[in-house]
RNA sequence: GGGCCUAUAAUCUAGCCUGGAUAGGGUACCCGCCUUCGGAGCGGGAUUUCGCAGGUUCGAAUCCUGCUAGGCUCACCA
């Protein structure tokens, strides 16, 4: 097998090309506009300078010049441009071989493929005071996709999720309930029950301001572990983790470990005083440990333990980034947190620097969603409930099964309807840039039509119903000279990026890129369908087409099966 | 005020790292296409000073500088 990419290209080229080195070569290649049916193109400018003739004869004379190898189809020059197209033979050749396994085909037959390695992930990380919000809802598909990809690739991945379950957030929950609550058991899902209660509580701290100092009073008995406090602490943070664990399972997310600040939030402090003695910290006028980050690292100072003694949440995540070498033994830790913690990561990772803890790791920081009206606020209970959101998405998709398919059995539309609205929802947010802010419409982002995860599933089923209907059986043998229009050498083309797709999703974590590529995939698919019949009286020329949609087929599961997106074989 | 980030048509968005072929898509809008494999689809049309102003370059949405607007952040909160 022949990985035809930009450095099999490049590899090719240097032999006629004295002046620049492979690496130059293939720095300067790059991908054609897409209605041009050229997989890469090499552009002449830099040679020309050299030379000192116009990039058009360059290009002219190269096309002349070189010897075709035997895996591309025709070395053409347009203009300024040497362009490249490549073999239909070789790459459904592979795709149909490696199957599912050709997204690696790096990784299969042994070239330039990244090492496997050991790799943490943490997230959502959520509060336990209040249910899931729409944020964490990326959060967990941006946390899980990459966990996929980089499984998929080889790596060795642990799923971390760390419960930030006490501290004066969730005191607030605590005293309203303990005030207005009358002992009542959960009525709705428990996770809703206790965000009510912090709602309720910050409505009422907005009539009396000084109920504040109460919280403080529950959080110091909770410090010193007040059975009563404990007790209700535990009951409380209990209904959040059932309501949570209904939620995760939606999502289809698990953990290896689970971390609870509560444990771990007290000893950190050991690390830091040890700094303190070592002299990498310092003490303020007023008895607090410092970091100054200032003049090292040009970040601002960070306090990592209070005056009274009491720990901080970064006093806790010093402590945590130990405990996940420990139990992971990890090459890398990825930390999938939204960009507002921009600033106390850098912290975060200087600090660690500071005391000798060099480990690889990494932010994984994307951006906000807002609502129409602005940043959503759970004190306010002005947020999209991650919950009523899966809901949402899944009745509506279950409308559209009814509408298409009334007859159909109850069972299976709502497996449909259940697939189709987790697809629509789970690719909405992860064709965005992971680093962009958007905003989120509930009404205008609900849709079943264009860039959607339905559009790909339906690709899918179009091809699932297709390969059924055929009598013919799928396999190699076809005569590959029938694969040759436009719009099926535009397929081909695309298949041909899809494992330098992945490697760019690995290597730079825009997991973005994978629903981008499976529209643009699917989109010449649908095109190619409504110009090209498959099924046909001429056999020869159906197997051909089969086994070019079956190759289609076989990708597009690859993606949706990293995106966590259900394929589906009708819909 | 300092730091970080963002600005692409009515609207949403890709492309920016690594500068190159008429700036790709999607929604909405207009016109077509179900007596050919599934219309959650396809084809065509209209709409853009790629925030503004300079600079570098043969070439800038992409790099640099300044400006404007917006977001996040600058806790002994999490």
């Amino acid at each position: 097998m022949i990985i035809i990419d930009k450095n099999t290209i490049a590899e090719y080229l240097s032999d006629y090309l004295a002046n620049f080195s492979q690496q130059e070569i293939k720095d300067l290649i790059e991908i054609p506009p897409q209605d041009l049916n050229y997989s890469y193109a090499f552009p002449c400018f830099q040679l020309a300078k050299i030379k000192k003739k116009s990039p058009h004869l360059i290009a002219k004379e190269l096309e002349e010049q070189l010897e075709l190898p035997e895996y591309l189809n025709i070395i053409e020059a347009n203009g300024p441009y040497l362009n490249f197209k490549i073999k239909t033979q070789p790459i459904l050749e592979q795709i149909f071989t490696l199957k599912e396994k050709y997204g690696r085909i790096y990784e299969e037959i042994g070239k330039g493929q990244i090492p496997s390695s050991r790799i943490v992930i943490e997230y959502p990380s959520p509060n336990t005071n209040k249910p899931l919000h729409f944020g964490h809802i990326r959060n967990m598909l941006l946390g899980r996709s990459l966990s996929r990809c980089l499984k998929y690739k080889g790596d060795l991945v642990f799923d971390v999720n760390l419960n930030n379950e006490r501290g004066i957030h969730i005191c607030k929950s605590m005293y309203a309930y303990k005030n207005w609550g009358n002992n009542k058991e959960p009525d709705i899902k428990s996770d809703h029950f206790v965000g009510a209660f912090y709602v309720k509580y910050n409505e009422m701290e907005k009539v009396d301001s000084k109920i504040i100092e109460e919280v403080y009073d529950l959080l110091r008995l909770w410090e010193a572990n007040d059975v009563e406090t404990r007790e209700l602490w535990k009951k409380m943070n209990f209904w959040a983790y059932e309501g949570f664990k209904e939620t995760y399972k939606a999502m289809k997310i698990s953990f290896d470990k689970e971390y609870f600040e509560s444990d771990i939030f007290w000893k950190g402090k050991e690390k830091v005083l040890k700094g303190l003695e070592r002299g990498i910290f310092n003490k303020t006028d007023d008895g607090a440990i410092i970091a100054h980050l200032k003049e090292k690292f040009n970040l601002p100072d960070k306090i990592l333990l209070r005056k009274d003694g009491t720990s901080l949440y970064i006093t806790q995540d010093i402590y945590l980034a130990y405990q996940k070498k420990e139990d992971f033994d990890y090459d890398k830790s990825i930390y999938v947190v939204a960009n507002e913690q921009d600033l106390y990561f850098k912290q975060l990772f200087a600090v660690l620097d500071m005391i000798g803890f060099k480990e690889d790791k990494f932010h994984l920081s994307y951006g906000m969603v807002y609502l129409p009206e602005g940043k959503m606020k759970s004190r306010e209970g002005t947020i999209v409930d991650a919950d009523n959101i899966i809901e949402k998405m899944q009745a509506l998709a279950y409308k559209e099964v009814t509408k298409r398919y009334p007859k159909l059995k109850e069972k299976l539309k709502k497996e449909r309807a259940t697939a189709i609205g987790m697809a629509a929802l789970t690719f909405f947010i992860l064709k965005f840039n992971p680093k962009s802010d958007f905003v989120f419409n509930p009404k205008e982002s609900i849709t079943f039509e264009g860039e959607t995860g339905p559009y790909i599933q339906y690709c899918y089923a179009r091809i699932e119903s297709i390969i059924t209907k055929s009598k013919n059986t799928i396999d190699l043998n076809i005569n590959w000279e029938l694969i040759n229009h436009e719009k099926e050498l535009t397929l081909v083309k695309q298949l041909n990026y899809f494992p330098e797709i992945l490697n760019s999703v690995r290597k730079n974590y825009t997991l973005h890129q994978i629903p981008q590529y499976l529209l643009t995939l699917c989109q010449a698919f649908n095109s190619f369908y409504s110009s090209c019949q498959v099924l046909s009286s001429d056999d020869e020329l159906e197997k051909a087409r089969l086994l070019l949609i079956k190759c289609v087929q076989i990708v597009i599961k690859i993606g949706l099966q990293i995106l966590g997106i259900d394929v589906l074989e009708q819909m």
